[in-house]
DNA sequence: AGTGATATTCAACACTCGTTGAATAGGTGC
DNA sequence: GCACCTATTCAACGAGTGTTGAATATCACT
């Protein structure tokens, strides 16, 4: 029976906290803890607010998580899937680096987002695999299609398994993003955001050699991603 | 303070439950919830004692952890550091794919486990990170050394870089046993068991075309993991 | 029998958690 | 001034958490 009540300036502020906001906090607090160790009070506090607030504007805990992701996937996906259509024309070398872009420009600074869904698929956590699920047939679908179309202009391995291609390209470019920043730079001198970037690079080089009918023709030179 | 198990040639009671069987407990509890969510209730419910007889062998549950690490990375450095040893003569190629034999060998059975170690990594909690660094350490320096064995012997690309190649190599396939199971039969009619096999044949050989110096030379056949 | 060490349990402490019901403040329309 | 409506807070509930100190059971050795 403590009196932890101190008097705090109750709410006369007609300053909104709009579900925008508590969904950058929520995102934030997840990326640092993992959805099952976030709590909402810290959600709350680091968006100023009282928790119950997020009840107000949320149905519960999983649904706010549900919410981030239909934030963030879409972008993803719609520039994933411009990729796939007929209207662009590059090699496909290009178009292979342009999805690690892609993965970089909408996630990278997302840190924790990433091995939260990630965590989540693994785990088999039921209401979120579903909701995830959705989001990401899309984008493979995508890819697939443009390792096919890369097989058929005969710039792929003809023997090219295209779902599997599409597993190790988009899976490795999710593990540089999360785990290249906090591993390489213990071995290697190189910054965080380095890390990244050189990772990336050696990635898709090794990748390609492995794809490609003709490993050792020219690749066009690749842009670096925005920082 | 724990009171480990003295060598019980005259020992005095017969234990109910030793820290071995905790640590199975622990392992499964782990797996399934994950370092923050599994609580030790639950794991002593899952050895079948009270919580508190976690708190006689082991100094708190982060200990309990460390320990559960320290009993599962050894078989791997020990197969692993052999490989890099003068003594083994095979090419190149079998001892990198020995290397993916060698970790499904020892964490296939252990799901969760890998994507607890690995979740940590990316998280950086501080007294975990520490030990699993320990444990890593060493591996990270022998596959490495094959990789550098390979490039003086003229079987792989002289400008890899080992350590990258080495990040590659082994994040994958942790991402195989991790999520492979899970993902590819969603997508491909396979068994998660299949998937793990299919997963690391293509990924080797994808791998073997990005670092061979001559990736059209055939290889030698490559053992089935055991299931 | 008695002593002492070891292995195990019990009951509790002080927290934190997600969630909820009631209360309140500010603004708008009357 | 009054009544709404929405945004926000307060205080609490019940459950679960890691952890601890004291108590007890079970054996080995005298």
């Amino acid at each position: 029976m403590t009196h932890p009540v101190q008097p705090r300036t109750r709410g006369p502020k007609p300053t909104k906290v709009d579900p925008d906001q508590l969904l950058d906090a929520a995102q934030s607090v997840f990326a640092e803890e993992g959805l099952q160790a976030a709590s909402l009070r810290a959600i709350a506090r680091r968006a100023g607010c009282d928790p119950s607030l997020i009840y107000y504007h949320f149905d519960s805990k999983e649904a706010l998580f549900a919410a981030l992701l239909q934030r963030r996937f879409p972008g993803v996906v719609k520039e994933v899937v411009r990729l796939a259509e007929g209207a662009d024309v590059r090699p496909t070398s290009l178009k292979l680096w342009e999805v690690l872009l892609i993965y970089h420009r909408h996630l990278s600074r997302d840190p924790g987002i990433r091995s939260l869904v990630r965590g989540e698929i693994v785990r088999g956590a039921e209401g979120v695999t579903a909701a995830i699920e959705g989001q990401m047939r899309p984008v493979v679908a995508a890819i697939r299609q443009v390792f096919e179309q890369g097989i058929e202009q005969g710039e792929l391995r003809s023997d090219l398994h295209p779902l599997l291609a599409t597993f190790f390209l988009v899976k490795m470019q999710l593990e540089i993003l999360d785990v290249a920043p906090v591993v390489l730079p213990r071995f290697l001198d190189l910054t965080p955001e380095q890390a990244v970037v050189v990772g990336m690079r050696a990635w898709f080089d090794l990748f390609w050699r492995g794809v490609a009918l003709d490993p050792a023709a020219p690749l066009p030179s690749l842009p670096d991603p925005d920082l």
